[in-house]
DNA sequence: ACTGACCCATACGATTTCGGTATAGCAAAA
DNA sequence: TTTTGCTATACCGAAATCGTATGGGTCAGT
C-alpha cells in the first residue's frame, strides 16, 4: 500500500500506456512496468488489459482508479492544510470582544479578516471584561479585544490603538450645553463606574484622570459593560467616563463631551495566552492594527 | 508523499508516543522517529510538540491527521473494491430480459441476486428479441435472458433450463374444451408467429414441431413479443405456440393447452459477449440456474 | 508471409532508502 | 541529585527502486 505506486498507477491508467506515463513521470519505462505489476500482485488481481496498442484498465482497475485519485488528492490537501495551519492561513480563531468596541471595530475588522485570511474558521463572542480573562485562560477563546489590556502572568498583550476618554451624560444635563467640559465641574457628581482595576493607578486611566485634577466623584453604580453604563446615564443615575468609540450605537438621550483640560486616552489591546503558539494570533494582530488605525 | 509515512504518522498521533506506536507497528523506535522527522521536513512544518511525556500533535498535525486517516481508508477501500470487482461481488450488471420471462423468473431471480451479490449495481431492462442482441453487442447490456439462445459469433450462451411449448388459444375456441390437444388439429389454422429464426431448423422449435407432425399453419401475424402474441390470440387472430411460462400474467380469455402427442421444449438461456470477461456474468449464471430450476 | 514499428516484460548492476542496534541527550518525577 | 522515561543521532546491513540493455509479442504495411 504505497502512495507512489498509486501515483504511477493513475498515470498509467490516464495515459493508457506505460511508456507515455513514464515520460510524464520523468522516469524510464521498465521500472514503471515493474511497479505496476507489483501493485497488481499486491491487490491480487489484474488492473490492466495489455494489448499491443497499450494498456486499458480493467473493471477492477477502474474501481481502484477513482479511489486512488481521491487518496492522492486527499494527502496533497492534507499537506497543504498542515502548511496553511502552520502559516496561520487556516484554523479556528475565536475572538472575545467587548460590546463597547463592537460598533466601532467589528464592521471594519471582520471584512478585513475575511479578506486576508479567507480560509479561517472565525468566531466572535461578546464577553464582559471579567469573563474575557477567564475564557482566554481556559483556551475557549484564542484572543480578546480589550480596553485596557488584561494584566496577567500568562497573558500577553499588544496595544493596537487608543481611545480618548469622554464624558457621557444625559442630554438634559446642564453640562451638556457646552461643547467641552472642564474636569473640575465633575466634582461631587455621581459616577457610573466600570470594573477597571481602580487599585492599580497605572491601568485605571479614569482614576488617574480624576486624581490629577483633584476631583472626586462618588460611585453611584458599578456595571460590567460600557453599554450598561450608558443605560444608567440615560436613566439619570449619573455620568460615565468612557472611550470615545462608545458613541457609536449609543442610545439617543445620552451625549458625549470631551474635556476642556484633559485628553487622557485608554489603550485598545489584543490579548492572548503567552503559551499560545497559534500563528493565527500574529496574523490577527496585523489585521487588527491595520483596522484600528482607521477608526 | 509516502503512504507508509502517513500510516506511521497516524499511529504516532494516536498513541501520542513514538515508542508505543513503534510497538503497534512492530518495529523499532529509532527508525520510526526518523520517518516522522522526514515527514515533518517534507511538509515543512512541525507536526508534533515533543515533550518529556511523549508527543502531542500540533494544530498543523491535527489538520493532516484527519486527511491522512481518510486517505489510508480510501486506499484500503480501493484495494478491496478492486478485489470485489474482480471476484464479481461488485460492479454494474445490466440484464436484458424478455417480457415472457418477467412474471415467471424476475420475482425469484431479483431477490436471489440481491441476496447473494448485495453490492452490485443491478439493472433490468425489458427488450424485444431483436434489440437484446444489438444491446448485447454494443455493450449496453451485460447479459440477456433469452428463449432460445442468441446465435452469434461474438455471443456465448448457456442454457439454464427449458420451457415446454404450449398452445395458447382463445377460451372460446372449440379446441379449448379438451385438456390436451393433438398437433394434427392445428392443421390449416392461423398462427401468430414470433420472430424465431424459421430458417434454422435446429433453433426454431416451433417450426420443427410442426414439420415433424406434417402440419402447416398459415402465418396470420408476426409479432415481436410473446405478450403481443397473446393479445392477438385474445383478439381472435389465431393461435400461438409459446413457452409454458407465458401463462403467468397472461390476459384472461386466453387458455393454454399442452399437446397430446408432443412435449417439445424451448431452451431458456443466458447470453453474454464472448469477450466480456466480467466475472459478474459467472455469478449471474449461478443465480439464474438456481432460480430457473425452481420455476 | 515477412518485416519493421511499437509496446510491454525481464535481467542485472548501481544507488537510494529503510529498518535494527547501540547510544546520546533531555526533561520531569522521585 | 538521581532515576526514569522519553526522543534523537550514528552506523551498518538489508531491501527496494531506478536506469540500461535486451527479449518477446502484436499489429500494420509491403
Amino acid at each position: 500500500m504505497d502512495l507512489r505506486r498509486l501515483r504511477y498507477f493513475v498515470a498509467v491508467a490516464e495515459e493508457r500506456s506505460v511508456g507515455r506515463a513514464a515520460v510524464r513521470l520523468r522516469m524510464a519505462q521498465p521500472p514503471l512496468s515493474v511497479q505496476i505489476r507489483k501493485l497488481e500482485s499486491e491487490v491480487g488481481t489484474p488492473l490492466f488489459r495489455r494489448g499491443a496498442r497499450g494498456m486499458e484498465p480493467t473493471a477492477a482497475g477502474r474501481a481502484l482508479l477513482s479511489r486512488a485519485r481521491e487518496a492522492l488528492a486527499l494527502t496533497a490537501e492534507g499537506f497543504e492544510a498542515a502548511r496553511a495551519v502552520a502559516a496561520g492561513r487556516r484554523g479556528r480563531l475565536s475572538v472575545g470582544y467587548m460590546f463597547a468596541l463592537a460598533h466601532a471595530v467589528l464592521p471594519k475588522l471582520i471584512p478585513e479578516l475575511r479578506r486576508s485570511l479567507p480560509k479561517i474558521d472565525l468566531e466572535f463572542i461578546e464577553l464582559s471584561a471579567s469573563t474575557r480573562e477567564a475564557r482566554l485562560l481556559d483556551h475557549s477563546v484564542t484572543v480578546a479585544l480589550c480596553m485596557p489590556a488584561i494584566r496577567h502572568i500568562e497573558i500577553e498583550a499588544s496595544n493596537i490603538g487608543t481611545q480618548r476618554l469622554m464624558l457621557a451624560l444625559p442630554a438634559s444635563s446642564s453640562l451638556a450645553r457646552a461643547t467641552a467640559v472642564p474636569v473640575k465641574k465633575l466634582q461631587g457628581r455621581p459616577l457610573i463606574s466600570l470594573p477597571w482595576p481602580a487599585e492599580d493607578p497605572a491601568t485605571s486611566v479614569v482614576a488617574s484622570l480624576l486624581r490629577r485634577h483633584q476631583v472626586s466623584m462618588p460611585v453611584a453604580n458599578r456595571v460590567e459593560t460600557v453599554h450598561s453604563a450608558l443605560s444608567l446615564v440615560l436613566a439619570g443615575e449619573g455620568m460615565a467616563i468612557v472611550p470615545a468609540c462608545a458613541q457609536l450605537g449609543c442610545p439617543t438621550g445620552v451625549v458625549f463631551r470631551p474635556f476642556v483640560d484633559a485628553d487622557d486616552a485608554i489603550d485598545v489591546a489584543v490579548c492572548w495566552r503567552r503559551d499560545s503558539l497559534n500563528p493565527l494570533v500574529r496574523n490577527f494582530l496585523k489585521c487588527a492594527e491595520k483596522v484600528i488605525r482607521q477608526v
